[in-house]
DNA sequence: TGCTAGAGTAGACAATGTCAACATACGCTC
DNA sequence: GAGCGTATGTTGACATTGTCTACTCTAGCA
């Protein structure tokens, strides 16, 4: 259970008995779902990369699926951590936004089997609910999108309180969509090629912000935009 | 190879030896996949619903993945087929795109797992092309958006001409994205409920059409919106 | 009537996810 | 430092799966 609280990153390095073998396993399947682009290796082979018997992961891992999941919060953990790098120094809001799509469009587009993995809906029932880290990324990415809205990156500041919920979710909701969806459709080939990548975000982009600026959607009451919350 | 031009449709039934395997099994596979909503269904499994032995279905598949392709196609040919029944008997071109978008989200919801399986990147590699039917049922409803939008969907009626090619593709790749994303994320649950997937379709519809009708983005070049054309 | 090719069956094999039983060594308590 | 529990890793087993090869049957054609 603990297991699952802790980071990727190099820092804190702590071997074990014959290593850290959660954090091999990690990054075996990492390292394999990025070279085959498939989610279909088997923890046998991870096994075998990190040099350990077959039933080892097990010891860290009730079943592959929680293996998957770990997997797919290093990818929100990246993903987090690159969009808050792009937007770190820019000071214009709407320029944050745009580093924040590129960033994200990027990611996916860079590895598309982790983006389907993390966003896929292979995890997440209504079972299990998602890793505590990978919500915890999500939510720092919404923080990004809403300080950048507020900061005026739609044409005119819009402070963040309680009352414009509903605005802020609705121009989440357009942004988030228009960029899943160009992301998704550049990563699965269906539109391309996807050299053009950056050009392509940037035309959707600019149209879309020019959009919201314009006119925010209203949407119901009740909805939920960004990670389900525990229901 | 030519298994795969037959249609699922119930017309011209042909029983063979022992019933027409081709369709019983791409028929148990749309069932499985759409209760389970997962493509990890055994091939075997479908041969015990078919009542035929484990290696039936390999007279008609040559493996697992051309099973997939095949559904993955009829779930193309269900799609197209609601999308043009959705705007058939509609005037307003501008209320046809709508009635598309509708179409395609509510169909992309009702059953995610169809919905990845044919969008999602695990067919369709460069190294095997999707089967025609797919493709076929992909440029009807491309075309039945290029229809809406020249006879006036977006507020101005735009030629259906070489020339305009690329504009047509920019206002194509942003109502698809669009709506492609919206309906992945409400798919996999990212937004929500999903019985207020109408109306959120709706505002996000709205706010994108005026957006397009203000400013179709420039797109570069050399870019394809579409099924990959044959590389 | 008899043959041939398509359609279905039977058996086999390696690989996989996962379970249970066993082994080992780290780090705590005394 | 000795002893021990528990986390960690190993071995072996089992049912299931995808897929191969070899076979049987039957429909339709000569």
């Amino acid at each position: 259970m603990d297991g699952m609280t802790q980071d990727i990153s190099p820092k804190d390095p702590r071997p074990y008995h014959h290593g850290d073998l959660h954090r091999a396993i990690v990054e075996a399947a990492l390292d394999v779902l990025s070279e085959s682009q498939s989610t279909e290796f088997s923890l046998r082979e991870l096994a075998r990369r990190a040099g350990v018997s077959h039933n080892a992961p097990y010891k860290h891992f009730a079943d592959k699926r929680e293996l998957l999941a770990a997997v797919s919060a290093v990818g929100f953990e990246l993903l987090a951590k690159r969009m808050a790098e792009a937007t770190k120094e820019l000071d214009s809001p709407r320029e944050r936004l745009a580093a924040m799509a590129r960033a994200y469009v990027c990611g996916g587009v860079n590895n598309p089997a982790l983006y389907r993995l993390m966003f896929g809906g292979y995890l997440g029932g209504q079972d299990d609910g998602r890793p505590a880290i990978e919500r915890t990324a999500a939510y720092n990415m919404k923080a990004l999108i809403v300080d950048a809205i507020s900061d005026g990156a739609l044409g005119r500041p819009i402070a963040d309180v309680e009352a414009n919920t509903r605005m802020f979710d609705g121009a989440i909701l357009v942004f988030w969509s228009q960029m899943h969806g160009l992301t998704l459709l550049l990563a699965d080939r269906l539109v391309g090629p996807s050299d053009k990548m950056e050009q392509l975000t940037e035309a959707v982009l600019q149209g879309m912000l020019d959009g919201l600026a314009n006119c925010i959607p209203a949407i119901p009451s009740g909805v939920w935009v960004g990670p389900p919350l525990a229901e």
